[in-house]
DNA sequence: GGTTCCCGCCATAAG
DNA sequence: CTTATGGCGGGAACC
């Protein structure tokens, strides 16, 4: 286009002539951000001496096809910059890459048109040929499935724009999106590595899971009905169905703002990943989500649209709203379908046929045959992080964050008051888990699901799925919901501290024989009160050592934060760390993050609507994982319920699926056969990725670590935050907010002045993290650092990840 | 006329 | 500041 325009618009002698006068710095400045990398100095050279070139060479014809030149007036110097910035853009990215580009094909645009003068217009790539599918496609046509996560994988944006012709705005998009899935993650600026399918199928669980406990199923039913119901009267009555995902999406955590998060894929590169705005990443998992849960896999449009604009106050207000939200759906669908993930199709409700798509990607329960990616990280799977991303300072977004902070804060203080009181017990935050009908299905499913896989795995591929884990790093995972009530959450990080496993009542805690070594786990309180059984895998040996991406950074990753007080990290940590950060005089910086922190755990006080539809929460701790392989937090109860709620539902929803295009499609009725999808599918649970986990005995060493960090025993500084830091997942799961901000940020500037202790420090953390993570030079100086002395707040120290990225 | 969704402006974070 | 990111919505291709 560019070329066209060019040769359309521009004067070669006023260009020539006025060269600098268009280049300045100030015209430029809005064309280079998005156009290109280097400075503005150095492209304002190259667009020079293109040009001089360009119109020194020659005589210019002008395209008989003007096409849409006309609007511009083209003797503006705007207008003419632009143009001549879009096709000195190439050339730029090329040199500065260092390539050398043939002139031919450099110019080349600016010249085939006149070759191919009368078609150029044909010429002209049709829309679909510059699709952000079809640019997917390509890109990921660059990069293997299954990586060796030996080699180098890294993904360099500029040479991606460069290479595939496209601004560098749109690889954002993809990269977003691939993001949101972990097939990559970014590891610096400009920076990306390649992880390719490798933890997909890892990441579905997980995101399934999190869709599961943010009832998003159930959203989309009530959605769907009121969209059916509605028409009519009904405003009104939408408007409650919205009003009732809104409180529920407002208990449980914005849903607006999490990610979630892969142990090992997350924050490789502190700095970069603190970006907040990063809603299409978050977008893209809780539209993926939707899919992993919902019955019949298919999710129209519109109620993806709906349920992802999500907390908007405004409600319906805005068509526009809407509008947005489709477009960004439409790309995200885009990417995924390159992906093989979906597909689109049509779904015919009662009044016509809406856009929808299908999920065609990867039964999640199990992991396909790649075993690599699911089993090599196991525990990643287990560690759900789902965290919010940083507080969006935008006041356009309709966070509602404050009012939830505020009444976090309250049921954390409580929850605190409580578990002073009666420290052995874990606290019941609330009896809205009991009423919570849900729960029990979920959780029989659960546990059905873990069943099956365990038993498979126990005589199947163990070798596969067996961890090697003598070098692996023990990891502390923490599976829960993103934004489960603080309460809970709270629990949760409380859990290590107390002396032992905490179970609530009614609980059961199974540990598996194979666990020499007992590890705290913490059995959040449960709704409902249905029983819950641990599972604790034996551990064996890991079938590929190397298979296993990055087992370093799981054990620097359990740093966490501490108040002052040294009690446990957690939804109230965030507060308790916020004023401890004040007193203790604290950095602006390590402010803000604590507020930040604060925020994500803010998210969804459950415990304030008790009667509500509990989310589910499986909270399993895994200390590390040398000391406890694997586990399975399952709750053992109705199994029945399921299979018929499922089936109402589907009744309910009335839609049918349509052939997609190509008419592939099995019947329509597939959709319900829950038991057949739920529990004999293993998948559903996300299961199997603890499975996989396997692990090795601890080392002493690494044993007094973690018992000292969960405070099972007294450690180094008692009652200090250190000892909490342990357990990491909770930081990630619950205070996402904080662990992601400390990945990123944490390790230089503000990690290092918080740290009382200089990076040498303890020996036995220092051995902790040595073994721990043989991958990286660095873990045995972190492990120094977080060792905290005084009160001050603890900033989590972490993954080793960011260490070994260092250069 | 509704769907799709490309394009790129522009705000904002990072360095 | 300059550069890197990415939200966002106009409006045009497509159907």
């Amino acid at each position: 286009m560019e070329c066209t325009s060019i040769t359309a618009n521009i004067n070669p002698v006023f260009l020539r002539n006025n060269c600098d006068l268009f280049l300045t710095k100030q015209n430029l400045k809005s064309h280079f951000n998005s156009k290109t990398q280097g400075s503005y100095k150095y492209t304002k050279e190259i667009i020079k001496s293109i040009f001089c070139g360009y119109f020194v060479m020659g005589p210019l014809t002008t395209p008989k096809k003007g096409r849409e030149v006309g609007s511009v007036d083209p003797w503006t110097p705007t207008s003419n910059l632009k143009m001549l910035i879009n096709a000195a853009i190439p050339d730029i990215r090329n040199r500065e890459k260092g390539l050398e580009m043939d002139k031919h094909s450099l110019l080349c645009p600016i010249f085939w048109q006149d070759t191919e003068n009368g078609e150029e217009s044909e010429r002209w790539i049709s829309r679909k040929e510059k699709s952000l599918g079809l640019l997917c496609r390509k890109f990921l046509a660059r990069y293997p499935d299954h990586p060796n996560p030996a080699t180098n994988n890294d993904i360099c944006l500029d040479d991606v724009a460069t290479e595939l012709s496209v601004e560098r705005r749109r690889i954002y998009d993809i990269m977003n999106v691939l993001e949101s899935l972990h097939m990559v993650s970014r590891s610096a600026k400009n920076r990306y590595a390649w992880h390719g399918r490798t933890k997909l199928s890892q990441t579905l669980d997980i995101l399934k899971k999190v869709g599961e406990d943010h009832k998003y199923s159930q959203q989309m039913q009530q959605i769907r009905q009121g969209l059916l119901e509605k028409e009519e009267f009904d405003e009104e009555e939408k408007e409650n169905v919205e009003l009732e995902v809104e409180v529920e999406d407002r208990e449980q955590g914005q849903k607006e703002l999490f990610f979630v998060e892969l142990p090992g894929v997350e924050f490789k590169a502190a700095s970069v990943n603190s970006r907040k705005d990063k809603s299409l990443r978050v977008m893209s998992q809780k539209f993926v989500m939707l899919f992993l849960v919902s019955n019949p896999r298919v999710v129209s449009l519109d109620v993806a649209a709906k349920i992802l604009i999500g907390e908007d106050h405004g409600a319906e207000q805005d068509k526009n709203k809407f509008k947005t939200k489709v477009r960004r759906l439409y790309d995200i669908a885009n990417v995924l379908r390159s992906l093989k993930l979906i597909e689109k199709v049509h779904v015919t409700e009662e009044r016509g046929r809406k856009p929808a798509f299908e999920w065609v990607g990867p039964e999640l329960p199990h992991v396909k045959g790649i075993g690599s990616s699911v089993i090599l990280e196991p525990r990643a799977n287990v560690e759900n992080c789902a965290k919010k991303l940083f507080s969006s300072p935008g006041a356009k977004r309709s966070f509602t964050r404050h009012p939830s902070l505020i009444k976090m804060a309250k049921s954390i203080q409580d929850d605190r008051r409580k578990i002073n009181s009666a420290p052995s017990s874990p606290v019941k935050s609330s009896a809205r888990d009991a009423s919570n009908p849900d729960f029990p299905n979920k959780m029989a499913q659960l546990a059905a699901i873990c069943k099956i896989e365990l038993d498979q795995e126990e005589g199947r591929k163990k070798p596969a799925a067996v961890n090697t884990g003598k070098t692996c790093g023990s990891q502390t995972t923490l599976l829960s919901t993103p934004n489960t009530d603080p309460s809970v959450s709270a629990a949760a990080q409380r859990a290590p501290r107390t002396p032992l496993a905490v179970l609530p009542a009614g609980s059961v805690a199974y540990i598996s024989a194979h666990c020499p070594s007992l590890i705290p786990v913490l059995l959040p309180q449960h709704q409902g009160g249905a029983p819950y059984a641990i599972y604790l895998q034996s551990p064996s040996p890991r079938p590929n050592p190397l298979a296993r991406p990055q087992p370093t950074s799981y054990a620097v990753r359990s740093m966490t934060f501490e108040d002052k007080t040294g009690q446990s990290p957690t939804g109230q940590c965030a507060v308790q760390a916020q004023s401890a950060c004040r007193g203790a005089d604290i950095s602006p910086l390590a402010q803000k993050r604590m507020g930040s922190v604060s925020a994500c755990e803010s998210s969804p006080p459950k415990a304030k609507r008790p009667d509500n539809i509990s989310k589910v929460k499986l909270c399993v701790f895994f200390c590390f994982q040398t000391l406890v392989p694997a586990g399975y937090y399952i709750p053992i109860s109705q199994p029945g319920v399921r299979d018929k709620e499922i089936q109402d539902l589907a009744k309910e929803n009335k839609f049918e699926l349509l052939l997609s295009p190509t008419g592939s499609r099995p019947s329509p009725a597939r959709e319900i056969t829950p038991t057949s999808i739920r529990l004999l599918k293993p998948t559903s649970a996300a299961a199997s990725p603890y499975n996989a986990q396997k692990a090795q005995r601890p080392s002493p060493a690494i044993l007094n670590f973690t018992l000292q960090n969960l405070g099972l025993i007294s450690g180094s500084s008692p009652g200090n935050g250190y000892a909490a830091s342990q357990t990491p997942e909770h930081l990630n799961t619950l205070a996402s907010p904080v662990s992601l901000q400390q990945r990123g940020m944490c390790r230089s500037s503000f990690l290092q002045p918080l740290m009382a202790t200089p990076k040498g420090a303890g020996p036995p953390q220092a051995s902790f993290f040595h073994t721990p993570v043989p991958l990286s030079p660095l873990a045995a100086v972190v492990p120094a650092s977080a060792h905290m002395t005084t009160k001050t707040v603890y900033i989590p120290q972490r993954k080793l990840d960011v260490s070994m990225e260092d250069p």
